[in-house]
RNA sequence: GGGCGGUUAGCUCAGUGGCAAGAGCGCUACCCUUACAAGGUAGAAGUCGCAGGUUCAAGUCCUGCACCGCCCA
């Protein structure tokens, strides 16, 4: 036995092992069957630059436990994985190794760098599907899916032409959130805000009539863009200047003092620098005064021509160049410090520029309806529920979602323009049927031959891709084959659950519901389970900058990937943030070798018989100990099932922590053995195949957490026991035995534990080692089995009742059942002892009148339900028992030491 | 500015109005008891952030405040 089972649990290659023997054997799909019901997942898909970090772990974790736990139950459990392929991301990647071969995208040209960005993915872009199943994750893997595919590419495709042919989507020219270092626009949702100590700038604008109007700025190079100075209407300062023509400085346009109701009076000098094409407030300003959108700098954030002397140089640059020239001039009056919040751009992190530009977008609104209806009505259900308000506001004021991108690597906008009839950027903002009048504009899934309005062939298709998420909200149903009306679709959809980060609850929930609903007609998925953010032990986010990253395949090379399973569910609190410390797999780490090392003794009992054991499937001619395991195991295979249900994993994995633990090991593991000296044919026939039986179940139900411990031991097991497949992955999920619960039997249980716990508690006090055995009186003589137990659990060699000429030289203990006493042999600290009792005995006073008051308040007696009273009498009676004896020990240790 | 979390043992965190508030790690003492020293046994350790309120009963519900964090504008 030694050798295939050494003391001490190593995950080392077994868990590889094990999950290519589940691969191979196909364990992964399900097998549809018209009999048992679905459930199904779908994969966040993982970018494919990326590599597994904790957060992922997490997620992929607890996706796993829900997906095993069901196909134990006996449902077709799909768990549907992919990738995405992250157009910002994976191109920066790509652009990067180029400029390592003093290469650059432009030179290679459009179609040469996707090559590029394909010869990338096949290489790279699987990791982090690799470190998936290093964790376990019990994924389909024949329905892989990756957002490029050709099928899913044609589902992205049919998805705009939809919309646009619905009205739904439109090219409009509009000032939007710019990355002049991805060189791309980028929706709402992509850009992150900081807080940042910056600087407002005090600047005089001379005007023409003689004197100043003052503005206030903390992007003072903006000013070149300028085409008007607005105040409010109401502001007494301002009344008279509206109207008035300003010079402004550096560029020598004039331009006008307006009025406009949003100018907040409050801010800097009350009256304000109007940029229309460079910030989304002075746009509207411009729109509404049909101002002129004068863009100063380049889609790199390099000054042009409309920037004057200041041409050429980056944005930056030129700030503080134009300041200093400002302060030279003697127009710069003040320059106070000034909190402001910046966007930056979520992939690289460069300060966003508020830009003017031709884009397209999808009207939101009316797809948000459905998507709001279904929270509301809770057809969508959201765990925790707190996340169904966050979710529900961001509807109710929903924006256009800005879809196309400036870059290469993406699914390509189906927009085809004429070149004859197509007159670009002709309006700044064309509304959706404007833009489905508008000539020239063919929107289709492959390239038209001609023109349908002049018949040219002069051709050319939209150069801009689609926004990432674009393909990703179609996820839950393109994975299955949409627009195609697939088998898969037919059955897996709509899906069950959907596990997820906040983070990304609107990138990506909010808008694949709003696609469900739009494209399948009904919702993707029942339930979105949103996790907590892992994050370091200071509450900072991991992150490769901060240096605080826990690596999750560190832990998995380490400790096994059980036991980073275990520790990450068990500490996180569903719904909570995480918080790691270095040392957090260590509760794992020493569960499984508990596990490994109870399945040894298991086993070791099991095999001197030399034959199978048999699991019995009824309970009969039981004695104390087995029907309280097996009730014990009952409660908690109960409990178990509700929290799975209401996706309180931590809460589950904890209670059969705790169970196997403090119950099974800690008990009834010691309890058998008393059986091994006594009863060899009891043992045989009943405590043998119910410590397989509860040792079987619990494995069971920690596999869906723990994959590989369970079910490497569940093959050691087959050799020992019969059982019911040949992985414990395809079992089945346990159900209650038909033992009744009784409560005297619970109860008496009880009562042996403390009288072995009183002992050992005795012993320890005064120094006698547990092993070291000792006579021991009762008020109650235990009788039979339960004195062997007591007797072997405690060390006690004689059991036998009060004899008063005995008493004087025993310590007492005060029990629910009667008092025990055990010789004190002259080894006591007297003094030691009476403290003891006195700190005791002052607690257990307390506890009292506390009870009492309680007890004596007609309100309680009037009020409280009568299960309480009774309780709470019961509680009293006993205390009251207690202390009593309490005090008669403390008299007599008192008299004893005179 | 609006919203949401958090504040419980030295540390990390559970706690679903009705225990005498729990776990893991750490700490103390004893124990190599033939499954496990990654273990066993026993123990010490808490004004449940602060102030009010509701209730027969509050760590749990309500109000306000403080501090930490997140999201949205």
């Amino acid at each position: 036995m030694e050798a295939k089972f050494p003391p001490q649990y190593n995950p080392e290659g077994m868990e590889t092992e094990l999950y290519t023997f589940w691969e191979k054997n196909g364990y992964f799909s399900p097998v549809h069957n018209k009999v048992k019901r679905n459930y199904v997942i779908v994969i966040p898909p993982p970018n494919i630059t990326g590599v597994l970090h904790m957060g992922h772990a997490l997620n992929n974790t607890i996706q796993d436990i829900l997906i095993r736990w069901k196909r134990m139950s006996g449902f077709n459990a799909l768990w549907v994985p992919g990738t995405d392929h992250a157009g910002i991301a994976t191109q920066n990647v790509v652009e990067k190794t180029l400029r390592e071969e003093k290469l650059d995208r432009k030179t290679l040209g459009r179609e040469k760098f996707i090559e590029e960005v394909w010869k990338w993915k096949e290489k790279y872009g699987s990791t982090i599907i690799f470190q998936l199943k290093k964790l376990g994750a019990s994924c389909d893997w024949s329905r892989e899916r990756f957002t490029m595919d050709e099928k899913l590419s044609r589902a992205v495709k049919e998805a705009f032409i939809h919309l646009y042919n619905k009205g739904l989507i439109y090219k409009g020219k509009r000032i939007i959130h710019w990355c002049c270092r991805c060189g791309t626009a980028l929706s709402d949702e992509e850009v992150t805000y900081r807080d940042e100590d910056a600087f407002l700038y005090y600047i005089k604008y001379p005007l023409i009539e003689g004197g100043f109007i003052e503005v206030a700025t903390t992007r003072p190079e903006t000013m070149l863009g300028d085409t008007a100075v607005a105040v409010n209407p109401s502001d007494e300062r301002y009344k008279k200047l509206i109207g008035k023509q300003v010079k402004l400085p550096f560029v020598d346009r004039t331009i006008s003092v307006i009025p406009d109701e949003k100018v907040e009076a409050e801010f800097g000098t009350g009256a304000v620098k109007v940029t229309p094409a460079h910030d989304p407030l002075d746009f509207d300003i411009g729109i509404r005064h049909n101002l002129p959108f004068i863009t100063i700098m380049d889609e790199e954030g390099i000054m042009n021509e409309n920037a004057g002397k200041f041409k050429g140089i980056d944005r930056f640059i030129c700030r503080e160049n134009l300041v200093k020239e400002l302060q030279g001039m003697g127009l710069l009056s003040k320059k106070e410090p000034y909190l402001t919040r910046i966007g930056t751009c979520y992939r690289c992190d460069n300060i966003i520029e508020p830009y003017l530009s031709s884009q397209w977008f999808v009207k939101m609104s009316p797809l948000a309806k459905p998507a709001i209806e279904a929270a509301e009505k809770d057809i969508l259900k959201f765990y925790p529920e707190r996340w169904k308000k966050v979710y529900l506001n961001w509807l109710y004021n929903i924006k256009d979602w800005c879809i196309s991108r400036q870059i290469w690597w993406g699914h390509r906008i189906p927009v085809y323009y004429c070149r004859n009839c197509y007159q670009a950027d002709s309006k700044l903002t064309d509304e959706a049927q404007d833009i489905k009048k508008q000539k020239g504009i063919i929107v289709t899934a492959t390239k038209p031959e001609q023109c349908p309005d002049c018949g040219s062939k002069d051709i050319y298709q939209d150069p801009d891709v689609l926004d990432t998420w674009f393909s990703s909200w179609l996820w839950p149903f393109s994975v299955f084959g949409w627009p195609e009306k697939t088998e898969d679709l037919e059955i897996y959809y709509p899906t069950d659950t959907l596990v997820t980060a906040q983070e990304i609850l609107f990138f990506w929930v909010a808008r694949m519901v709003m696609a469900g609903y739009e494209f399948m007609g009904k919702h993707p998925f029942k339930n979105v389970v949103i996790h907590g953010t892992v994050r370091d032990k200071t509450g900072r986010k991991m992150s490769k900058s901060l240096g605080n990253i826990i690596d999750p395949l560190d832990i998995i090379e380490k400790y096994g990937a059980d036991s980073l399973r275990f520790s990450l569910i068990s500490m996180t609190s569903a719904g909570q943030d995480v918080f790691l410390s270095s040392t957090f797999y260590i509760k794992g780490r020493n569960f499984m070798n508990k596990l490994w090392n109870a399945s040894r003794f298991i086993v070791s009992a099991g095999e001197k018989y030399g034959e199978k054991v048999i699991l019995h499937k009824k309970f009969e001619g039981l004695k104390l100990p087995e029907i309280w395991i097996l009730t014990s195991l009952d409660e908690v295979i109960e409990k178990t099932n509700t929290a799975l249900t209401e996706f309180r994993l931590n809460e589950a994995i904890n209670l059969l922590y705790d169970f196997f633990w403090h119950t099974f090991c800690d008990w009834y593991l010691e309890i058998s053995k008393v059986y091994q000296e006594y009863e060899e044919e009891y043992f045989k026939e009943k405590v043998l195949p119910i410590l397989f039986y509860v040792h079987i179940s619990l494995l069971k139900m920690l596999h869906p957490f723990i994959p590989f411990i369970t079910d490497k031991l569940w093959q050691v097991f087959l050799n020992y026991c019969d059982l019911e497949s040949g992985s414990i992955m395809i079992s089945s999920w346990p159900e209650k035995s038909d033992i009744d619960r009784e409560k005297n039997i619970m109860e008496e249980m009880e009562d042996i534990m403390e009288i072995i716990t009183s002992i050992r508690n005795l012993k320890m006090r005064f120094g006698i080692p547990v092993s070291r055995q000792i006579n021991c009186y009762f008020d109650r003589v235990p009788e039979g089995l339960s004195a062997k137990i007591i007797s072997k659990l405690a060390g006690v060699s004689k059991i036998s009742g009060f004899s008063k000429e005995k008493k004087e030289d025993l310590l007492i203990k005060n029990l629910r059942q009667g008092r025990i006493g055990m010789s004190f042999e002259g080894i006591i600290d007297v003094q030691k002892e009476l403290d003891k009792l006195y700190r005791e005995q002052k607690k257990l006073k307390g506890y009292l009148e506390k009870i009492e008051r309680k007890l004596n308040s007609p309100e309680f007696t009037s009020k409280a339900p009568e299960e309480i009273q009774e309780k709470e009498q019961e509680k009293k009676k006993q205390l009251e028992e207690i202390l009593q004896n309490l005090e008669k020990d403390i008299k007599f240790i008192e008299e004893s030491k005179k």
